[in-house]
DNA sequence: CCCAACTCTCACGTAAACGGCAAGGTTGGG
DNA sequence: CCCAACCTTGCCGTTTACGTGAGAGTTGGG
């Protein structure tokens, strides 16, 4: 009933720990993410344990890059995500309707979420380009002044 | 005898709301940056008003990319522009030598820390690529879907 | 069935990066 | 010289992103 079932994922299932250690991740953070809401474990056990499937993992590791690599926010990755809820309704109601209008609505959408992440991050990365550039420029003028250094005196060099 | 001389900037000094107002920080923030050694203002008023000159603005720009959107901490980004002190120790050094084997080494010094810089900033833009790599990835299966269903069922658009 | 290892949900503690206030000092135009 | 607007150094408060138990329950191999 917690099921997430889907038409894949039929691996088998990981406690919290596995998840953290093979992503990289403490199981509090993991905990954590899923309080804010920017996954939820594909199911849960008899006991209550959580249990992930495969594309958790993808996904965890998909936070943990936005996290490191894109120096996102939590919050800010809950909006490129967008809330689990969301997404699990989306994905609910595409298998719950047949109507190829409402499907094509849906699939729209995820083409526009992914449009979205995609110029977010190429706008960090023009950004850092423009870093590198400006570096670069005073990296040239630092190596000019090693040049003229070094023919000046040119003498006591080994 | 808290003006930090140079050769350069002979422009007239700011206050600290001006210059936090040019960059877009805070006073505070701007003040907490010298606590954690990322700058120290050009030099200081008679009633110790910290004054600041065009090189600390272009500093303080530079440490609000490398925060903003690169993602670095206040740490890492110490350690990327090295201690002030330190920094402020290498331009006295390099003024107050005339030995040109001591300017060398000081100028090749400065030339590693820029190759530095560039190297972990060029490093986060191909982690970023590699994100979007992925995403086009996904998105391209996504609009596969659409084709499928546009194809397929080609009656009931608009 | 037993027990070690794992998990659950509170709940409080912490480091980073500031925000905001207090109490007092400084600046500079009128 | 006066005063509004700015600044100073403390110092405590807050948010984010977790760490760290506490107390209780679950799993699974022997």
């Amino acid at each position: 009933m917690t099921t997430k079932e889907g038409p894949v994922a039929a691996g088998r299932l990981m406690r919290i720990h596995e998840v953290a250690a093979e992503v990289r991740l403490t199981p509090r953070s993991v905990r954590y993410y899923e309080e804010l809401g920017l996954l939820k474990p594909a199911a849960r056990s008899d006991g209550d344990y959580r249990l992930y499937d495969e594309t958790d993992v993808e996904r965890l590791r998909f936070i943990k890059a936005l996290r490191d690599d894109a120096g996102f926010s939590l919050a800010e990755i809950a909006q490129l995500l967008e809330d689990e809820a969301a997404r699990e309704r989306g994905h609910a109601a595409y298998h719950a309707t047949t109507d190829p209008v409402e499907r094509m609505r849906i699939l729209h959408d995820r083409l526009a979420r992914f449009d979205h992440q995609i110029e977010m991050l190429r706008t960090k990365i023009e950004r850092l380009q423009a870093m590198v550039d400006e570096t670069e420029g005073r990296r040239t003028g630092t190596a000019a002044r090693i040049n003229e250094l070094e023919s000046s005196g040119a003498e006591s060099a080994r």
